[in-house]
DNA sequence: CTAACGATTCGCT
DNA sequence: GCGAATCGTTAGT
């Protein structure tokens, strides 16, 4: 399954939420050491900047880790999640408009073997890729993803013909952000209708 | 410099 | 279902 490579006029041309939603479907693929990783976006989730009170970038905070949201879409917001987990975004809107769209689950595609040994797993299994942190680590996402472009050799997304209609994508909370108040209830959060790789 | 805290995951009960 | 793991970032001293 070959697609064409979005380019940056594809991120700067589209608002955060459309973002989020027309990005389901699209295969994000990593390329290490000649080594090829993907899956299909079947979950993301929007946050929207200053005003978002999920958001890292919330009443302008702009530290040295969110500096990279204040620049332009199409870049890798990649950051350390309970010393843990490296959840990946990727930046939206304009410059100083410091908004992103975090990827919650793929389905695999290519380069599974490599997944199942960097997820230390034995089998596919839904376990695989159906969570921010467990997609970052099947494809190899770390840190040093953090402000790279998605027009490069090494990480970018692709459009691969599979465009989800409105009708197939469920809207709902977003998740694990109970520290925002009200705007935990903002219904940013997508996924494809009746896709088994969800989170 | 120090301390508190996660946009989560995993293992155990 | 619940609690621990674990460390870079952040804000405050």
């Amino acid at each position: 399954m070959q697609g064409i490579k979005l380019k940056h006029s594809y991120y700067q041309n589209i608002d955060t939420i459309n973002l989020s939603k027309n990005i389901l479907g699209k295969k994000l693929v990593t390329n290490i050491n000649n080594q090829v990783t993907s899956g299909i976006i079947v979950e993301t989730e929007a946050y929207l900047g200053i005003h978002d009170k999920a958001c890292h970038t919330f009443n302008n905070k702009s530290t040295n880790r969110t500096k990279v949201m204040y620049g332009e879409s199409g870049f890798a917001y990649v950051y350390l999640c309970y010393g843990i987990h490296s959840l990946f975004n990727i930046v939206s809107n304009d410059i100083d408009k410091p908004e992103a769209v975090l990827i919650r689950a793929i389905e695999p595609i290519d380069g599974i073997s490599l997944m199942l040994e960097r997820r230390n797993l034995k089998k596919k299994s839904y376990n695989l890729t159906n969570g921010p942190g467990k997609l970052s680590q099947a494809l190899g996402i770390n840190n040093t993803f953090n402000g790279l472009s998605l027009f490069n050799n090494n990480l970018w997304v692709e459009d691969i013909n599979n465009n989800i209609l409105s009708d197939n994508i469920i809207c709902g909370k977003r998740v694990g952000i109970n520290f925002a108040g009200e705007d935990a209830k903002l219904p940013y959060r997508f996924y494809i209708k009746n896709n088994n790789w969800v989170s």
